[in-house]
DNA sequence: CATTTCACCTGGTGGC
DNA sequence: TGCCACCAGGTGAAAT
């Protein structure tokens, strides 16, 4: 479901509510597969451990724990971390901060039980969301295969699709070039840049692939400003909807008039994903 | 190596 | 109402 936008929505929330809460107890639902690190060393490892950020990178939200001596909160971020509690939401995931008493959803995974009362809840239907855990004395610090899209510069963006033969929303698609762009946004950006899904990434000129960059950032950031894209179900860390589905203008919207030059807004299947844009608008 | 396809899951929608 | 095909925000392993 969420990419960069949603992800960062959701990130900024549970932040906001949960650090410098610590978690008295950890329960986990038995599916094999969404556990990356095994669920004992996981809860074993978040048992006792006070939140001290909550951070998005790439498709993932980071949280930096700590092991703090008993009665000490402490919401400011000089507490040096020494484990990570990954999220990562898949296609349908949830991540939402709730009152213990809120009932429980269809499909819940993972609670959280944190001193305040609140629990941290992770819900997700189709179970293609992981979950990992890292302590930093054993284990490497988690760091996103991809570059940062919001941060990336002319140059760098530029060399990340040079010689490669595959189509542009393809290559944007890829997590190890870029970190965060999901479909939406690899379809939003395409469209804002003028250039069709199927061109080969490596012979777009200069001047494509950097109205390319910063049509992406620029998309990237307005979806943040307006809590992400809620298209079906996605929601942020309180359960509330976001705004950018009203913004698309060809993601989902096949048949539909271009907002620009009313061309109807034409759908194929591009790396096995629906691929929508203006047969007009985009070369 | 780079690129493509498929499996992993559940649920919603629309046609018959 | 039921059944079925198709669609959906993602990714990593296997095949080419």
């Amino acid at each position: 479901m969420p990419e960069l936008p949603e992800v960062e929505t959701i990130a900024r929330g549970v932040n906001k509510r949960v650090r410098g809460d610590r978690i008295v107890h950890v329960w986990f639902a038995s599916h094999r597969n969404l556990f990356k690190t095994p669920a004992e060393r996981q809860s074993t490892g978040l048992e006792g451990r006070t939140f001290v950020s909550v951070h998005r990178t790439g498709k993932h939200i980071v949280c930096e724990l700590a092991a703090l001596p008993h009665g000490k909160r402490n919401r400011r971020t000089t507490v040096q971390p020494d484990a990570q509690w990954i999220v990562h939401l898949g296609m349908t995931g949830r991540l939402l901060v709730t009152t213990p008493d809120a009932p429980l959803a269809a499909h819940t995974h993972a609670r959280l039980e944190l001193e305040s009362g609140k629990e941290v809840r992770f819900v997700d239907p189709r179970r293609f969301g992981k979950l990992d855990y890292r302590d930093l004395k054993d284990d490497e610090k988690f760091n996103a295969a991809g570059a940062e899209p919001l941060a990336i510069e002319r140059d760098e963006f530029a060399a990340l699709f040079r010689g490669r033969r595959l189509a542009i929303k393809a290559a944007l698609l890829n997590q190890s070039l870029l970190s965060g762009v999901g479909n939406i946004y690899a379809d939003e950006s395409l469209y804002r840049a003028g250039i069709r899904p199927k061109r080969m990434a490596g012979r777009l000129t200069r001047a494509e692939l950097e109205r390319l960059r910063a049509s992406l950032k620029t998309v990237l950031e307005q979806a943040i400003s307006l809590g992400g894209s809620s298209v079906s179900d996605y929601v942020d860390a309180e359960g509330m909807r976001g705004f950018f589905q009203l913004e698309h203008c060809v993601y989902l919207r096949t048949g539909e008039p271009c907002r620009r030059c009313k061309t109807p807004i034409r759908r194929i299947i591009l790396a096995g994903r629906g691929t929508h844009f203006c047969p007009q608008c985009q070369r």
